[in-house]
RNA sequence: GCCCCCGUAGCUCAGUGGACAGAGCAACUGCCUUCUAAGCAGUUGGUCGGGUGUUCGAAUCACCCCGGGGGCGCCA
């Protein structure tokens, strides 16, 4: 695929300095190291690793010599300027600025495609996120499920592996027949009669205009029927469109599922009674107080848990068994879930299952994030998704816009509990980072349009014109989006793309004021920088592209 | 009682074993005849909730305490 990353390429520099000094007696044998390489602050260094450090007590040799060691088995590379230690032992690797400057030709040449890397190799991986329940519309907690889950899918998309998005339907259970039995009442008091929404049912708006939609599909035809078989049609109706509305709402933010997967079909197929007698085979099932019960209190579990309730219907947590044994079935060798902290408490019983079952729990992960908050006037807005007092993904996105919506979603840390103020995303849009961001990515558009118009042609720049400190730093950056995204897979960690979005924007506006791209009198110096701005649009769009945002030409 | 997350600058948050702790916003001071001022430069601002350990090195790891949020067998 791409060329590999300035770390991977010191990281492997290290494993080879490594083996040579062992080999040369240097060192004494060493099990498998494991060689790290990270930023080093940037008035030291580019990079720097700790190894030497790490490796201080193994060897019973002082970390400077160590690192000395290390340094002067390195073997050459073009990648860099200098190598050199320093105390307490660290080894710091300065780039090489000519080669450097010449990265600028390998980001154009590959486009679109620059960043990617091959950390999953091809590998077949799913990630469920969302899974709202369809009882009502989307609030802003699943906006932000949504909007980790397809970020994280972009990335490991980038990273190589072939991703699927699935959205798990509970259309099975107490809170679906509540559902019916609201819309029931919701349909009967269309047509007059005096019917009331049940205590625990959804007391939204929503459900009357879900109502009024299958009268105007059904008309009065669902009155005459017995109760059972006009909740059942509304059911099914209901679901329907519930799932309609909510496939709207993603693509309002830019998402689309490749797989919707349905709780029903999995008990209808026998799924959710096969995991059950599995494990009634390999003895994890008892029978007590008239439920059946998966037995994990020797294992991962503090507790058991029921599967079948003693009124002889499955349990969530015995349709999710099945659910996460049959992703395993399809192929894929790692499996995502997103969930909502409130959830937490689900991790170990479905990995223990999982064990149960004869699989290897370490293939699941499961992302928890911490609820939002939605801000409206400096006050917390109360939310009720019973009572239908909810802030809706629609709402927000038509308020401060798919853009906004998503950064603002995505550049906190899961283990955040986030604030989303709606007031701010509005009114302090000028200060926005999304502008900040967008912004950035205009001027470079604008500097090519310019150029264009002026007749200067890209291409045929030479690139080691560029040593501007300006451009070299905007440049070490630039050719770190690799790495992020490796990161960003491998920490399940997202919302760092909005921070390197941010700094990357920062480095191009200083460069922006530092170095006039256009010169008349520097035609070759022009070119050079042309090709950098180029390169800038490149990685910046491609930052915008993985958070699910647009990357305007002009603003 | 037990489990999970959080506590870092006035505010919102990065940083989770590495070098003197960072960004944005807010506040203050400057910068547009030149590729977009939705921009840039500078200043102010922190006992990293508290304590005790582990370590060459702790905001980061362990233990205890304080504070906020979420959860805990027949809801999902």
């Amino acid at each position: 695929m791409s060329r590999q990353s300035a770390r991977a390429h010191i990281r492997g520099l290290l494993a080879q300095a490594l083996s040579v000094a062992q080999e040369q007696n240097k060192l004494p044998p060493l099990a498998n190291t494991d060689v790290t390489v990270e930023y080093a602050p940037p008035e030291k260094a580019d990079y720097a690793s700790n190894l030497a450090l790490r490796l201080s007590r193994a060897v019973r040799m002082p970390p400077m010599q160590v690192a000395a060691v290390i340094a002067a088995a390195l073997p050459e590379s073009d990648y860099l300027a200098e190598v050199s230690v320093a105390p307490p032992g660290f080894i710091n690797f300065h780039l090489s600025e000519t080669w450097l400057a010449r990265q600028v030709g390998e980001i154009v040449a590959q486009g679109a495609a620059y960043g990617n890397c091959d950390m999953g190799g091809g590998a077949a991986l799913q990630i469920e996120f969302c899974s709202a329940n369809p009882t009502g519309p989307l609030t802003i907690g699943s906006g932000r499920n949504i909007v980790l889950g397809d970020t994280l899918a972009r990335a490991l998309a980038a990273a190589n592996y072939r991703v699927q998005r699935e959205y798990y339907v509970n259309d099975v259970g107490s809170q679906m027949d509540t559902f019916a039995r609201t819309l029931l009442a919701r349909y009967q008091q269309l047509h007059g009669l005096d019917a009331h929404v049940p205590p625990d049912g959804y007391a939204g708006e929503y459900m009357v205009e879900l109502a009024a939609q299958i009268d105007k599909e059904e008309g009065n035809a669902l009155l005459g029927l017995p109760e059972d078989e006009a909740l059942n049609a509304l059911h099914e109706r209901g679901l329907a469109l519930m799932l309609d509305s909510i496939r709207e709402d993603c693509a309002l933010l830019g998402v689309e599922f490749d797989e919707w997967l349905s709780q029903a079909w999995l008990e209808d197929e026998g799924r959710v009674q096969a995991a059950i007698d599995t494990l009634r085979e390999r003895g994890r099932v008892a029978e007590r107080e008239g439920a059946t019960w998966f037995v994990s209190t020797d294992v991962e579990e503090d507790k058991d848990n029921v599967l079948v309730r003693s009124n002889g219907e499955p349990t969530y947590f015995a349709a999710d068994i099945a659910y996460h044994a049959y992703k395993l079935e399809r192929g894929f060798t790692s499996l995502i879930d997103v969930w909502g902290a409130d959830h937490h408490g689900h991790v170990p019983r479905v990995k223990a299952s999982l064990a149960a079952l004869g699989h290897d729990p370490e293939r699941l992960t499961i992302l928890l994030y911490q609820l939002v908050r939605v801000l409206r006037g400096g006050e917390e807005v109360r939310m009720s998704k019973r009572t239908g007092d909810v802030v809706t993904v629609r709402e927000v996105v038509e308020e401060v816009g798919v853009d906004a919506s998503r950064y603002f979603l995505v550049a906190r840390s899961p283990d955040t509990a986030m604030s989303f103020d709606l007031d701010l995303a509005q009114q302090e849009s000028d200060e926005n980072p999304v502008y900040y961001i967008q912004y950035a990515h205009a001027r470079t558009a604008s500097i090519l349009e310019r150029a264009g118009r002026e007749g200067i042609a890209p291409g045929a720049a030479d690139l080691e014109l560029l040593r501007h400190p300006a451009e070299l730093t905007l440049l070490r950056l630039m050719i770190r989006l690799p790495e992020l995204i490796e990161d960003v897979a491998l920490q399940h960690a997202p919302h760092r793309l909005a921070f390197y979005a941010q700094e990357l924007a920062a480095l191009f506006h200083a460069f922006y004021r530092d170095c006039r791209v256009i010169d008349p009198e520097n035609a070759a110096l022009s070119r050079a920088r042309l090709e950098l701005a180029q390169a800038a649009k490149l990685v910046l769009a491609r930052c915008l592209s993985l958070m699910g945002m647009s990357a305007p030409e002009r603003m």
